[in-house]
DNA sequence: ACAAAAAGATTTGCATACAATTCTACTCGT
DNA sequence: ACGAGTAGAATTGTATGCAAATCTTTTTGT
């Protein structure tokens, strides 16, 4: 579904001279670099949800013209990281609380599926690379690294989703959590329910290397529930609510 | 969001004539319409699997200009139908026995949480039009009246998931449907495994009624593995294969 | 005769121009 | 003051032209 790079191609006849890295590399389609561009610019803020979208100014921020970027725009809608109205333009989605809920939900029971198929395929290679991940996060849980623990974490949920062999449970999940990264994004700030989560990890790795996929499974869409609930705590400028700490 | 049609704008003086049916309701975008269009064609197999999509001959087809098209494409393909290639364009979405298999493992998932969900939320009245669904449906199965049985079907599950009341699940589990319709209406013209089909209707309905979100997700997902097992016995002509029946 | 190279024809990618629609600010009548 | 109506600006939707890349056919060297 996803278009891959061809590299089989026969290389250009001119390839003998001293190259200068100005490579003539630029076979990528402005409008997937504007989609790629934009997603950036919504995860990171520079677009904030709900905010208008108007194709001039951004064409003059990434300096191409409508054509393509309207293209990426509908790409993007079709993500869901956009929302577009006829003759009306486009504006960032902006997720109500119940969106995000239901997010999750969904992203749980994808993670639980991936869980239940990856027992059946792993050999003992993947589990030793997945215990390394998940004592490399562990080792950023305890020295307080949080962006560097962040980034493991995704990683170990992004990893095992690939180890259930399933290509359209891979892109739904990707897709998804594309929707909701910029809530992740935004909780990088915030250092709650740390032992909880690495608890939880533990007994998912466990889980895997005894190759109990249902008890897998069952983890999983807890730990995102519980995910979810620390999400909740937080409002969109990334501080924690005063209300109620769930650690 | 509500579209309305304005009337107030001053009539255009040449509207004293006989009218063509050349409305002026024009509201819709070309570029939904032709994603549209291009959804039924490649579902119908007007457009074949692997099928090279060249541009200007189907904006001949479609009478519209490239610009609308290809922002329809790229909408087309960020919802798996067809797959772009830079610089060398389209081919509408060949899936492999695998790719429909993990569709269908996907699909399954996500049912199974739709039944999970929908068990706290329906009322009575809802169990009451799930039920004339799967009568009705249940008496153009004994009538032998296939296209109808098929309809009810493919409405009872999506019902099902609107149940659920998440639209995130709606809105993945309609997408991901999209990609095997033409799976689906190929299937259409046989009719191997009704009576398995029904039996696990039925059960569906009485774990719906008895509010076992467990038992209904159980059942959704046998269900769904079933169906599979039950697509991959059918060429993409249309006609079961000769070499095992699953009934 | 055959492979490599070159020339020509298609096809895709992008920018621009213009039409259609919506948005904004203003006028006018009550 | 106030809302309906209206000109003008701003914004989106579509068509067209041209450049870049790819595909096809022809030519050329051995």
């Amino acid at each position: 579904m996803t278009e891959r790079t061809d590299t089989s191609r026969v290389a250009p006849p001119l390839a003998a001279t001293e190259l200068t890295q100005q490579r003539p590399q630029r076979r990528r389609p402005l409008h997937e670099e504007a989609a790629e561009r934009l997603r950036d610019m919504i995860v990171e803020g520079e677009l904030a949800p709900g905010e208008r979208v108007r194709e001039q100014a951004v064409c003059d921020r990434l300096g191409l013209s409508r054509t393509p970027l309207r293209e990426a725009m509908k790409v993007l809608a079709a993500e869901g990281l956009v929302t577009l109205q006829p003759n009306r333009g486009a504006t960032v989605a902006d997720l109500s609380p119940a969106d995000i809920a239901d997010t999750f939900k969904v992203i749980g029971a994808l993670e639980a599926l991936a869980g239940e198929l990856a027992v059946e395929r792993v050999d003992d290679d993947d589990i030793a690379e997945m215990r390394v991940l998940h004592y490399q996060m562990a080792l950023h849980q305890t020295r307080g690294e949080l962006p560097e623990y962040f980034r493991l974490n995704q990683r170990v949920h992004e990893r095992l989703v690939e180890l259930s062999g399933n290509q359209v449970l891979i892109e739904t999940y990707r897709q998804l959590g594309g929707r909701i990264q910029r809530q992740r994004f935004v909780a990088n700030r915030w250092a709650g329910r740390w032992e909880q989560a690495m608890h939880e990890h533990e007994q998912m790795l466990d889980a895997l290397a005894a190759r109990d996929g249902r008890r897998l499974a069952d983890i999983l869409r807890l730990h995102l529930d519980n995910k979810l609930t620390a999400v909740e705590h937080i409002d969109r400028d990334g501080r924690p609510r005063h209300d109620a700490a769930a650690d």
